[in-house]
DNA sequence: GTCTATACGAGGATAGAC
DNA sequence: GTCTATCCTCGTATAGAC
């Protein structure tokens, strides 16, 4: 996944900070700063700070589809898809790097409407996708749903992304993986 | 619980804002307009934005400890004591509060060392009182565990401060308790 | 304690040369 | 496409009058 062109190299950085910092604590300065050039060539490529996040987000969501695309082909066992599903979230952390939308989420009342709508998309996109592999595993009978899978499914991604944030500001850090979300994974969705 | 003391006033405002918008986006001049003092008036009784900010989470994460400490001596059963403290956040969310260390947790990567401290002693206090109740449930046979009350607790806060980032870009937004937290929690620690 | 006035830098953005 | 130069606004902070 090469990026001779600017416009992909100054989205590629802006995710980075946006990830670590949030919307509200990143400039153009800090781009420029990065990448190489000045903040004036950075308005050539996206007018303004929407322009930039809302494509942020939107190749984020593409990334993300893929993703889950790339775990669903796999014809892994649902278990095994469920725990692929969890470390897309840890191998974000391994790199200091929250998920986009959960940074954004945060800052959501300070969101420009059309990338609000954006991260709804994403949000809603996953969800249904998780719900979907909960509901194969649930026909298989590899796991118990007590609940609907809808209710678990955005019950799964509101944990891992909590558990995103808390490992910044938590003792066991980038270890509440291991220490809490496998485990409790593994208590829900334990093969009966 | 009256005010009639400015620097409580600042606090006050200040929280709200924070809670909603973040670290970075709030600034003396919005607390200025709302609390009808000029902005310099702010800093006669803070300093800096770090002396506000770490003064807000210490209140905080006092406000909380009663909060919890209220819930233990209800001498309420275990598990409802668990709804009440769930409850917490969902009342946040119906005056559209997230929880403060929810939002500073998103910010932490550009939070001042002094305001980090404070944010992990909140998590961390927390995370034991939660898990102290999980094991009195635990005890009383109330629910059964199956991982252990650490690993609970900490899933159990990462889903809740999950649950109240998510109910701002979710579609089922402030219903996101009724629909997903609660049910979930039903499942899990349902009576033995 | 609160005000006015002010300093200083940072952030977003544009114009125009190259 | 990228640069320099510049504009304007906002945010933090201080000095000194009242």
């Amino acid at each position: 996944m090469e990026n001779n062109n600017t416009a992909q190299t100054i989205l590629n950085v802006a995710q980075d900070i946006v990830r670590n910092r949030g919307y509200s604590a990143f400039s153009y300065a800090d781009i420029a700063k990065q990448v190489g050039i000045r903040k004036a060539s950075i308005h050539y490529h996206f007018p303004g700070k929407e322009d930039l996040v809302k494509k942020l987000v939107e190749q984020y969501r593409e990334g993300m589809a893929k993703a889950c695309d790339r775990i669903a082909r796999s014809n892994a066992k649902p278990q095994d898809q469920l725990l692929a599903f969890a470390n897309l979230y840890r191998n974000g952390l391994a790199e200091h790097k929250i998920c986009l939308c959960a940074m954004l989420a945060a800052d959501f009342a300070v969101l420009p409407d059309s990338i609000q709508a954006e991260i709804r998309v994403f949000f809603q996109d996953t969800a249904t996708w998780l719900a979907s592999l909960l509901q194969t595993g649930c026909d298989a009978k590899v796991w118990d749903c007590s609940t609907t899978v809808e209710q678990d499914a955005q019950g799964l991604i509101a944990m891992l992304q909590g558990a995103q944030l808390l490992s910044r500001s938590a003792i066991n850090g980038d270890a509440i993986f291991e220490q809490m979300v496998y485990p409790l994974l593994q208590a829900k969705f334990a093969q009966v």
